[in-house]
DNA sequence: TTGTAGGCGTTATCAG
DNA sequence: CTGATAACGCCTACAA
């Protein structure tokens, strides 16, 4: 059977509030009775039921994570930065991931419903506005890349038009002027985003700026590498990429190695995320530094302040910056 | 405040039994009864408390899952595979990652304690005895990639060893003579077995084997490009480099290239695991084909069945086969 | 078919 | 300082 706070109770000849005193540091105990319940708590292996504890105290010290469908390394960073720091401030960690549309997350919403105290959801799919409606207003919530409408949420988002405008800018300094774009998945708004940063740094350079020229993705490198093979059935063919996501940059410069082109002399090429591995392809990938990581650990610092201060705190919005990462995929056209 | 069973049970003029049974689906209850329940708890949006159930019902309907401090791609996919299977069997995960050593996992092990219904465990660490000592029998436990000793837990393993092998046989069958690995952390355990997989595979075949043909590694892309530094300081310089993850396989490359040599011409490299990216770096990388997902989703049926059997099923150790995928990174040695 | 009542293991509020 | 005892929200015999 199993050992309860009574048993210890009962073999250390106490009440169980005593036992309960000790275990919390709730209310004074004389140091002798604290030692005897200590050694017998000991020696039955004792350890206090956290089902019951969470059902009474009201707090069951889980934070529940809601993630999308995310590819490789950028989805093991931010659960990495998101573990970390729940784990620092001692919380567990409910994950549930793989979520393709609203419906699922809404569900995997209810079904974490009671059993954490906040949760951080990431939902990158355009309409928020339908999780609204699932998010019981008490409890509290940080949201993650999403296109969030006003201040009605805590939310993070990295900088992805600023990225965007930034590289594409770069491509445009080093001499390219016609310049492609392998977007990220329809209804994503980080991909908007950056297809949005695309466009303004093309206009805002004055360099042309055309429909066909972006190319449909869907953040995998599969998806890339058949964004490459539409790009080079392209006439005229721009001289350089910029890809959305690192692994579609990767993807993309598969295809048009094989293609018989070689990069960047002939096609510059530019990604988006700056994975760890981009500095090891061939050639090194240029990219949009985020730090993936970090965007989990302040996603969960954020959301334990708003459980401390019981939703009574403002709500913040902010926006992480990103840095850019200059590799040999995106070198100077080759001059003529 | 909060909507308990007693609320619908009053709202509808009913006993709190009665609700109960409608939830659950236990005992029988009049239809138009039944309708009223619902839709009374329908309207004051009733939720059972999830707390309170696994108090009095003893099972928290969730997985607990411990992983190591895991890189880039293997992580997410073992992730994926674990969420995914414990999802379609109506379970959570709560996670616990990034543990570096038995300290760590003990601690998180004992954290979990009583929050979950199940672990999966995966310590690739080679020291498990002492995790045999904190893992309390009665809780079921499926250990991933852990050096098992002998059928005293359900475990999982990748075929390290035959996968090794089968690589460094084939290099052999291409004609290269003396090849090199690049080794994994030094106490991991698939490192280990892989380690010994290509000695193994090298006595076989009748080829040299050098302990200084070894280079030190750690299993991520830095790793391998700093061994791959070392492997060129090598007199004689093997022709072949087997590297014990694909991170480590990438991160080598990209130091051959640095130092003008030609993959596959030059030096034939290949990896382990088949990591998605693998087929789009350059050259595309030859490695040894893992089921990642497969292993957690599989990690995963076992557990949900040792839960359901009440640890009263017969313990089974496994081992999941690997399949080689040849690419062009190991091409025939350049002929002369 | 439905209701009553006794826990599940803790914590918290009072008295003592 | 310590001990009864009432919650916490729910499930489940046992009665009715």
């Amino acid at each position: 059977m199993k050992v309860t706070i009574r048993d210890v109770a009962r073999e250390a000849g106490v009440s169980v509030a005593t036992v309960s005193r000790v275990f919390n540091g709730s209310g004074p105990v004389r140091e002798p009775t604290r030692q005897r319940i200590l050694e017998v708590a000991d020696r039955l292996r004792y350890v206090p039921d956290s089902t019951a504890r969470s059902l009474i105290m009201r707090r069951t010290g889980t934070l529940g994570v809601l993630l999308p469908d995310l590819y490789g390394e950028f989805f093991s960073e931010v659960i990495r930065g998101i573990d970390g720091a729940a784990q620092a401030r001692g919380y567990h960690v409910l994950l549930s991931s793989s979520h393709a549309n609203r419906n699922e997350i809404v569900a995997a919403l209810r079904a974490m419903r009671g059993r954490v105290d906040g949760l951080v959801v990431m939902s990158p799919d355009i309409d928020v506005q339908g999780l609204s409606a699932n998010l019981p207003e008490s409890l509290p919530a940080v949201l993650l890349n999403c296109a969030v409408n006003g201040d009605a949420y805590d939310s993070l988002n990295i900088d992805n038009f600023g990225g965007a405008f930034a590289m594409v800018q770069h491509l445009l300094a080093l001499g390219h002027r016609r310049i492609a774009m392998i977007a990220g998945p329809e209804r994503n708004h980080d991909a908007a985003e950056r297809l949005r940063g695309y466009r303004a740094a093309l206009e805002a350079g004055g360099a042309e700026v055309r429909d066909e020229w972006v190319l449909p993705g869907d953040f995998t490198e599969s998806g890339g590498h058949a964004a490459a093979q539409r790009f080079l059935e392209l006439d005229p063919r721009p001289a350089a990429i910029f890809a959305a996501n690192d692994a579609m940059a990767i993807g993309a410069i598969s295809r048009l190695r094989d293609a018989g082109l070689v990069v960047p002399d002939d096609v510059a090429v530019a990604g988006f995320d700056d994975i760890p591995i981009a500095a090891y392809v061939s050639p090194p990938l240029s990219s949009v530094q985020v730090a993936i990581a970090e965007l989990g650990s302040r996603a969960v610092e954020r959301l334990v302040e708003a459980i401390a201060m019981k939703n009574q705190h403002v709500r913040r919005q902010e926006v992480l910056p990103t840095r850019l990462v200059i590799r040999a995929s995106c070198g100077a056209p080759r001059s003529r």
